[in-house]
DNA sequence: CGGGCGTTTGAATCAAATCAATTGGAGTGG
DNA sequence: CCACTCCAATTGATTTGATTCAAACGCCCG
């Protein structure tokens, strides 16, 4: 029963995101266990209630583009998705990465017509849900609000804290906390978090972070240096992350004043 | 008829934000007028249907602290707010600005407490609403509903923005950009904008904008010396901004690119 | 008037960006 | 299979925008 979650999450993924049988990797941890079954619960019931639309996406489709009109909410079943806003002038943002069982579209709600870019990263599937079809649902049935203001709100908190590790860690930092962020995410998803394939370029990284392509890929070096992280044998996308603490400490190691040395 | 939400706006406003009685100064365009009144007309819903509990704030007041339990959302009818979440290790951040109409809370709903600090800067009158209670009242009254997610959505693009003025702008230009916005957010609430006090120091600026104290303080200095604002004869905290396109315009030249000269 | 705090401004320093050269894989086609 | 191209990534040298350190100024208030 504990695991039904954990197997429902390897569906829909062919060499995306790859869920380990072993339990030592997979949601390790209860709250880990208790968040990833949440998700799998939200997707059944979304699923039951209101049988959303299914599309499955490829590695650079658009699931909306800014300026389209608004009327779906999508969730995330699978696959592995960023968030660009583009601005008047034509600069461009990842302003947020979305993994399953996230929603896609809020932004829209407000203004009738999306803000920003969602582009899949990966093979995935999502499910289209008419916003108006889900206001009716959720009169009828109140969990349906709970899970949707949840996810707004859940959005909102982890807006902030991408303003707080921009605003407030060093680049070095930034990235350690980018990969930590990226390992919890699939921890929660009850995938395996030891092994990350990134699937974004070092510029498309750094355009999150607030860096450039170059200082990414020095901070990167640097983690490897300090046995933080290790690369892949072959080729430099493939993370290898043995303990996720070593991550947080190098994040304090940074922020710790320079030690005096006598 | 037009002029109802810009009266309306001043009520409780002591030496706050001070609207002024000229239609030069406020809302001066459709745009703005209309987001006034609809304010001013979600606020006058509200105050019906749920007759929210009134709190009178004054300058430093918390109206809720990072880690309490939630139990309430609050919506600003005068006064001036920030939001500051504070990480593990002691890192203060100001994450968002507020000001009437706006709401607060909202990141409390999915896990069930605060995970950061709303803090007054100046007097103001908030209204709390029991969030089981707004639910329960939502189910009756669709239109709340819209207003509630609009006001979820609308906060979400807005922390959209302010990660793409951090990652993407120079801090010249973030700060130009600061003023800008403000100077908005007053006009879309009937206020002036061609002079605003800033309530915050340097040094919250600068953290709310990702820098140091001093850099906030030679950013203004030389958005003075170019004439995009000018400072109120006495003091340094009043700000004149006699045309808000040109903190538009000077963002642009910001970014660009060093000019040839030959 | 004097103390305290916020602000401004200059000079030195530093972290990150820019510029530039090289390496390394993935994919293509002969 | 190898030669070739193309693009991502790495690494080094240099520049630059912002921070840090420091000093002085201005305003408010007891």
């Amino acid at each position: 029963m504990l695991n039904t979650a954990v197997q429902s999450a390897v569906l829909n993924h062919r060499h995306a995101v790859t869920a380990h049988p072993s339990a030592a990797f997979c949601a390790d941890n209860d709250a880990d266990q208790r968040a990833s079954r949440n998700i799998a619960d939200t997707l059944k019931l979304l699923d039951n209630v209101l049988a959303p639309q299914r599309r499955v996406v490829h590695a650079g489709d658009l699931i909306y583009r800014a300026g389209e009109r608004f009327a779906n909410l999508c969730i995330l079943n699978s696959g592995f998705f960023k968030i660009v806003t583009l601005s008047t002038d034509g600069r461009e943002q990842v302003v947020s990465l979305k993994f399953r069982g996230d929603w896609l579209g809020f932004d829209g709600i407000a203004s009738g017509a999306f803000s920003c870019d969602a582009v899949a990263m990966d093979t995935g599937d999502v499910w289209m849900i008419r916003y108006d079809k889900l206001l009716a649902a959720c009169v009828a049935c109140p969990a349906l609000l709970t899970i949707l203001h949840e996810a707004m709100s859940r959005e909102i908190a982890r807006d902030r804290d991408s303003l707080m590790s921009v605003c407030t860690l060093p680049a070095d930092a930034r990235v350690a906390e980018f990969l930590r962020y990226w390992a919890d995410s699939l921890s929660k998803r009850g995938l395996r978090s030891d092994q990350i394939t990134l699937r974004m370029t070092r510029a498309e990284i750094g355009n999150y972070l607030g860096m450039t392509l170059e200082t990414v890929s020095r901070a990167l070096s640097k983690l490897a240096r300090d046995k933080v992280i290790a690369f892949a044998e072959k080729g430099r996308r493939d993370i290898r992350i043995s303990n996720v603490g070593a991550l947080g400490a190098f994040v304090q190691r940074c922020l710790a004043p320079a030690p005096v040395l006598q």
